[in-house]
DNA sequence: GTCTATACTGAGATAGAC
DNA sequence: GTCTATCTCAGTATAGAC
């Protein structure tokens, strides 16, 4: 039942739009009532990421699991050893993220997914003993890496997901080598 | 009026909670109609972050305005430069915050202006001369720095938001020098 | 300023699985 | 019989159209 409400609702808010869909209708397609459709979902907006909760909990499981290394280099292990799973549908993946982009509301949910994702790996790293202050930092970095590497992997990229995944902790270092190092003056303290 | 309405918002939602107050009270509270409060604020979630869209747009200035060096360290300029400004009113954030964390629905759009701090601090690294994948790399992990100062600040730390800004930039640099030195044999490849 | 659509909630009834 | 999923009906509040 959530499959079928899900995808009456990837379809009609694909066609009409989200605002210009009901909630009425979404249950209708699927041959439900709209009350039927809340006792599944809690809004309108929930359908979309149906199956974002396990995936966050996969991640976190990834964390938690991982081999014992330095934070920033344990995180690029966990995203990219989980890769291989999420590179399933991306079709599928490609259109939520066409009709996210497309309605307001729900680019607001997704970025408290993203908010959330990013929360439940923290908690991840300060359960492995990282200090909350610190594991608030890294996963902060490694999500920003890895929505990129989505992003990239959404948008039609040849490379695989885990390779872009890589790429953008790549970059995450060069980033800081740079900074500490090539433009300022030996010890040189900013502001 | 935004500022009678906002302080209506804020009374009203601290003591009965945001979902308990209706946009009517908040409205009569301050004096006006339900629609006037709609002429001035969105919807009912915006009263709280009032202030925000010029707060998001003095960032942006900031990091166009930085001198010219590399992008972590642009940031930690640009944004311990503009601590100044924002460290007035530490009370009054401290009351939104509390607000805002009592309220899922708060927290969602806290996240959304978030996020959209984030994509406005790339949009001026990108605007700069970084690439954008490097630019959206580089604000995540600058937004996530400053995110981590402010919260410490608004919980009641004793330094100020600069000094916490600029910990929170050293807790970073730490964090990518642990991860490519200290814990990895020195040409060790990951995963 | 008035009116209305629609997202969402609650209570109670029904129907089928076991 | 219980348990679970659905429907029906009635209602409120937000938000937007007029």
């Amino acid at each position: 039942m959530r499959e079928r409400l899900r995808n009456a609702a990837l379809e009609l808010y694909s066609d009409r739009g989200f605002e210009r869909t009901t909630t009425a209708e979404v249950a209708s397609r699927a041959g439900v009532t709209e009350r039927t459709y809340f006792r599944h979902f809690p809004d309108k907006r929930e359908v979309i990421f149906d199956g974002e909760a396990a995936l966050q909990a996969s991640f976190a499981g990834a964390v938690a699991e991982a081999p014992d290394l330095a934070p920033m280099r344990l995180l690029r292990y966990a995203f990219t050893s989980l890769a291989v799973r999420v590179e399933g549908d991306r079709d599928l993946q490609a259109r939520q993220h066409r009709v996210i982009a497309a309605a307001p509301e729900l680019q607001e949910r997704a970025a408290t997914k993203a908010a959330h994702l990013a929360q439940v790996v923290a908690d991840a790293l300060t359960a492995r003993g990282s200090p909350a202050p610190v594991a608030s930092l890294a996963a902060g970095c490694g999500t920003a890496a890895l929505n990129r590497a989505r992003r990239e992997w959404l948008v039609g990229s040849p490379q695989s997901f885990a390779a872009l995944v890589g790429d953008a902790f790549d970059d995450l270092e060069l980033l800081f080598q740079a900074s500490s190092a090539a433009v300022l003056p030996p010890h040189g303290r900013d502001v």
